[in-house]
DNA sequence: AACTCTCCGTGCGCTAACGCACATACGTAA
DNA sequence: TTACGTATGTGCGTTAGCGCACGGAGAGTT
């Protein structure tokens, strides 16, 4: 059981981790530790304290913020990408936001303190390698949720499905997605029926195809034009801060 | 007329140049120039190079995304408790947004290259003080993004106004703002007449008056209560994180 | 095979915000 | 003072998205 997790995961399968130089690796892969990460689970809480940093592998997390009348909007998304728990390295230690399990699956966690003094290493005169990847990734977040504002002030609850549905794919090995559309409309902050009609419509085009709890991407490209700039703003600035020149290539 | 503004304005203005320690301020102040800011200025360009980092003392700076079809949003505003130019320390040298001057004012520059440096200067095992307080700057910044992604999703124009009316009023002297309609509707991404409504609404509510170009916050608290969480939100943040109560109050 | 739970489809009326068009009123500068 | 440019006020019709209510239908369980 144990060894065929171990197989079947491994820390590559996160693309920050994957893109760290052998040394740093070699340092930190021994107090990665696996963990399931199932649905729904909450692993940071507003304004509570991070006793790790969590890299996803296979599964992904969804980060947003609940309002005082219950209403929520999602933030951004972290998934194989990405690091849950950048307040830790930015310093402030917690953040006014949640961090949510959007897709079951696997993850490596690491103690924050090693994380920390990774971080804070430097090589020579110039800053750590952990550091001037966990800061680029955390630009590309930046750009993430200020495209999620722009977004949101303008464009279609069909093209937000579309830009969801795009960065979403992009961090699961397949082209389809465990999630209903009471999910989605949760982390879109529209209401459900909204969702119906937009993947309605999506359906009808034979970009999608979805039944009870599962979508299937059919035809990417046609999505991908059918969704706002947003997706590709977002997706063109990871490719940019995060191509992993020579090891772990994202898939596009 | 140099003697002038020399006595009326200094880098203490700038609320992160005077939260640093003694011998960085020091060491940093020399190379401080500064500059006038007057509105409409583009200072960074959407994927340009940045070759200062621009400290604002009583300039107001909007981060905003311009899309294809010409329509913009705001992501964020740096005033004097911020700094523009965060994509030079994360790594990243652009971003995909604008910085444009909402209020007209000065500022301070300093060249990327003396700030990378003293962004990298290790301080024992530990990092910078500067570095420090720019991450933690930068993380605020994330959460006023964020804020604007959530009211963007789910507040009404009035409610966005008040929050950016109040943001706008704690970066300034006065609480008078010289602003049109028109360029307050841009920013926030709305119709102009949605603001003439709004700002009519809150005027005969006596929270504001204005009269062309100016607009006056005369019940603040009141404003504040008729705004929606957002507002609070970012101020706490940006409090807890940066809190400048003393000077020095930099390694946690 | 029947049951049941939850997810999805659909049809209302309602409202906030949009887009457009045009009227008015302010303030600077001739 | 008058005149002009620009900011603001207002009134449409239109639309996307909301809130609610309920009907139907998978998919797993017993």
């Amino acid at each position: 059981m144990l060894a065929a997790t171990s197989l079947l995961h491994n820390p590559h399968q996160n693309h920050l981790l994957a893109s760290l130089p052998e040394a740093i690796f070699e340092r930190t892969a021994p107090h990665l530790e696996l963990i399931p990460m199932p649905l729904g689970e909450v692993y940071y809480e507003c304004g509570g304290q991070l006793q790790h940093v969590y890299f996803p592998i296979t599964s992904i997390l969804s980060l947003h913020y609940v309002m005082e009348d219950g209403a929520s909007a999602e933030i951004a998304g972290v998934g194989n990408e990405g690091v849950l728990g950048i307040s830790l390295f930015m310093g402030g230690k917690t953040t006014p936001s949640r961090a949510t399990v959007q897709t079951a699956g696997y993850g490596y966690r690491l103690k924050g303190q090693l994380m920390l003094e990774e971080f804070n290493r430097a090589g020579g005169r110039r800053s750590g390698a952990l550091q001037n990847l966990l800061l680029r990734y955390t630009q590309a977040l930046i750009t993430q949720i200020s495209q999620t504002a722009v977004c949101n002030r303008h464009h279609s609850v069909e093209q937000q499905l579309s830009r969801w549905l795009l960065l979403t794919l992009d961090r699961l090995p397949t082209n389809e997605l465990t999630m209903t559309q009471e999910l989605i409309a949760s982390m879109l902050g529209v209401r459900r029926e909204g969702i119906t009609e937009a993947a309605g419509n999506l359906q009808r085009e034979g970009l999608i195809s979805y039944r009870r709890g599962h979508i299937t991407v059919i035809d990417r490209d046609r999505l991908e034009s059918h969704s706002c700039e947003c997706y590709h703003v977002v997706k063109k600035e990871f490719n940019r801060l995060l191509s992993t020149n020579g090891k772990v290539k994202v898939p596009v």
